[in-house]
RNA sequence: GCCAGCAUAGCUCAGUUGGCCAGAGCAGCUGAUUUGUAAUCAGCGGGUCGGGGGUUCGAAUCCCUCUGCUGGCUCCA
């Protein structure tokens, strides 16, 4: 006998060899037809693999993330066979579960696998899914696995086993129908459970993940196990289509890209410029409560300035090549980074230490080379605004300064709706130290700075090593929209480097020379890309400060267009705008249009309007609130504001 | 940049295996209508079928190339 402990404390003896299965089905039937695979001892296990020791048990169903990765790892093994079934030869790189599916790299020789494949290949895992094969897991021998998959010819397996040879691990095979796969595992107890797949996308990936080699096909996909929860995920992926920026952006008349301007180029339109100008507005108040001056500087600079930053060893080869004046030949550059121009604001005149901390603003537009296919909407382009701010100060005054930075962060988030979110440490990759400049000391007192100041507002975190920018670590705000997606967007960043660099200095209380640190900082992180975020977060019906309409006047009929007038003009006295529909459409059309356009309030105006001196107020996606005066109404909306 | 795919009117899309002056709805314009809470009616205009080159008696349709876009990969100061 065994003792299994559960995650509620519980224990209970049973039988030596006993599955994960087996318990489940002791507990109750239902949960046993649930379950999908089982932590034991903090391991994912299979719900079929038998356990010979105590042990703590913790019993998976698709409600546990851990649950749906092991049903999705065997989704990408169902479609590996079906795709072997259909593309004889076909070859295997990695097939994992991801946060929402699962994919498989595959190299198919010389098929080649586009989305007009998808409903063949679904048609095939769902037939094979339907064979009831179990996953059967053989533990092997490395050479026993390296003779199968040359036998195969899977150059791909044989490499990922050469690297299981230098990690000296177990090599195990899973195998359900005629499928056989190098694999950890775990899997669901047999294909069955897979009931509903959906191929959502195909696309290269490197073999790798290293540009240099081999390009093979990755297949997306996601799975469950019943058909309504595709059902569901399908609407889901229709809401989010709804609310794709791009799609919002040029309905609702706020940016537009022009093939002759340029790829990655935003234009911003006069009611995306209203929206854009109405946060930065917001973010200057905000700065200017907390000791922050506005600078504007140039949007080229030399090119020896940024030999001096370090970013053109950094990063020259992959900008936008320098310019170059016709007569001296002298070199310029499209600003990539607003920094330079700032530590030379900084060293234009001499400091003291009763200066700092300096906070340096600017609404800064820089351009920067992206690759062509790195492009996307507002969310990556090649020329945008940084709502950017340096802070100069002593290393005393680190803590501290990046104490506010993280509060006028969470004063700017929570203004916007964003509620939810985290926070992200990168840290150096301790590995790769020649990616990084700066010396060890400045890297060690710039990571601790951050990690004892989020420690002490209570943020929660994650770190990563190896995100750190090249000249310091750097925290960044992760949200998550009102579809659950989750979205980087602000960031901190302590740099000990850039004044290194421009040999900045502050004269101390010691009389004697000192170097000041440099505190990057961004709460939106770019105009467009936090305006693409919160185009999607808000399905474009922005909170009622921001949007650009805050009402339309919607006479009933051509009769009442004066009064509308005098209307719109009274509610422009309290600063509410808005505009009049005056074309000679039914009251239904104007309606329908308005609601369309997401005009926050509509207000309709006929006979029974005009003679009591009163509106009719409609709310967008809403309807009817009443009828009021107009001052009424003015004071509703004052409510209403956030 | 790489792989796969897409590009027809301002927008959403039709356009059969290459074959009569390339179509529809919405939007636009003109006129009629004067309307009470999500689409009034009629008429009209609008496309070098993304650009360029080629194959063919004939190309929106087949081939090459460039540009842009989409989904990933790599990258992201």
């Amino acid at each position: 006998m065994i003792n299994i402990t559960f995650p509620d404390g519980q224990k209970r003896q049973y039988e030596k060899g006993s599955t994960a299965l087996d318990i489940a089905r002791s507990i109750s039937h239902g949960l046993a037809q649930k379950v999908i695979s089982a932590k034991v001892n903090g391991e994912v296990w299979e719900a079929t693999r038998p356990i010979e020791h105590d042990a703590r048990l913790q019993l998976l169903t698709w409600d546990d993330k851990d649950g749906k990765m092991t049903f999705w790892h065997s989704s990408a093994h169902l479609m590996a066979e079906a795709l072997e079934a259909i593309y004889p030869g076909v070859k295997f790189g990695t097939g994992p579960a991801t946060e929402s599916g699962f994919y498989y790299d595959v190299d198919p020789g010389d098929h080649v696998i586009s989305s007009d494949d998808f409903p063949k290949i679904e048609q095939k895992m769902i037939e094979l899914a339907r064979q009831k094969n179990e996953y059967v897991r053989k533990p092997i021998s490395l050479e026993e696995a390296v003779g199968f998959f040359k036998e195969k010819g899977d150059e791909y397996k044989l490499e990922l086993l050469e690297k299981r040879k230098e990690e000296a691990a177990d090599i195990t095979l899973y195998q359900q129908g005629n499928f056989i796969d190098l694999c950890r595992g775990p899997h669901v107890p047999d294909t069955s459970y897979i009931k509903a797949v959906k191929l959502t996308n195909v696309a290269g990936a490197y073999w790798q993940g290293d540009e240099n080699r081999q390009q093979m096909t990755r297949v997306y996909g996601i799975s469950f196990p019943k058909q309504k929860e595709l059902d569901e995920y399908l609407v889901m992926i229709e809401e989010a289509r709804k609310r794709d920026h791009r799609k919002l952006g040029a309905e609702l008349e706020l940016f537009m890209f022009s093939e002759r301007v340029g790829a990655g180029l935003p234009i911003w339109l006069p009611k995306g410029n209203q929206l854009r100008d109405r946060l930065m507005n917001f973010l200057r108040q905000e700065q200017e409560k907390r000791g922050y001056q506005l600078v504007i500087t140039p949007h080229i600079g030399k090119k020896d300035l940024y030999v001096t930053s370090g970013h053109w060893e950094k990063y020259g080869k992959d900008s936008f090549r320098p310019m170059t004046t016709p007569r001296e030949g002298e070199e310029f550059m499209l600003k990539p980074m607003n920094c330079p121009h700032h530590c030379e604001i900084y060293a234009h005149r001499p400091h003291s230490y009763k200066d700092l901390p300096l906070r340096i603003a600017e609404f800064g537009t820089v351009y920067r080379y992206e690759q062509s296919g790195e492009l996307h909407g507002l969310s990556r382009v090649r020329g945008f605004t940084q709502d950017d701010a340096h802070i100069f100060c002593t290393p005393e005054q680190v803590k501290e300064e990046f104490l506010n930075v993280l509060d006028l962060t969470k004063v700017v988030l929570s203004k916007m709706g964003f509620e939810n979110f985290t926070a992200q440490i990168s840290l150096r990759d301790p590995e790769t130290p020649e990616k990084y400049l700066g010396t060890d000391e400045h890297w060690n007192s710039a990571e601790s700075a951050i990690i004892e100041a989020v420690k002490e507002v209570g943020l929660k975190t994650t770190t990563e090593l190896g995100e750190a920018a090249f000249y310091g670590p750097k925290l960044d705000f992760m949200v998550k929209d009102a579809l659950g997606r989750s979205w980087q967007l602000g960031t901190i960043q302590v740099d000990y480097n850039l004044p290194d660099r421009f040999q900045l200095e502050y004269i101390g209380a010691d009389n004697q020379p000192h170097r000041p640190v440099m505190i990057h900082r961004a709460p939106f992180g770019s105009m467009e890309r936090f305006i693409s975020i919160l185009i999607e977060h808000t399905g474009g019906k922005f909170p009622l400060w921001l949007a650009p309409d805050q009402f339309a006047v919607l006479p009933i009929s051509d009769r009442f267009n004066d009064y509308a007038a005098g209307v719109e003009k009274q509610l422009g006295l309290f600063d509410i705008r808005g505009y009049v529909d005056s074309r000679s459409e039914k009251i239904g059309r104007k309606i329908r249009d308005t609601e369309l356009k997401k005009v926050p309030f509509m207000l309709i105006v006929g006979e029974k309007e005009e003679e009591n001196q009163t509106v009719s107020v409609r709310r967008q996606g809403e309807g009817d609130v009443g009828t009021m005066t107009v001052s009424e109404f003015a004071e509703y909306f004052q409510g209403q504001l956030d």
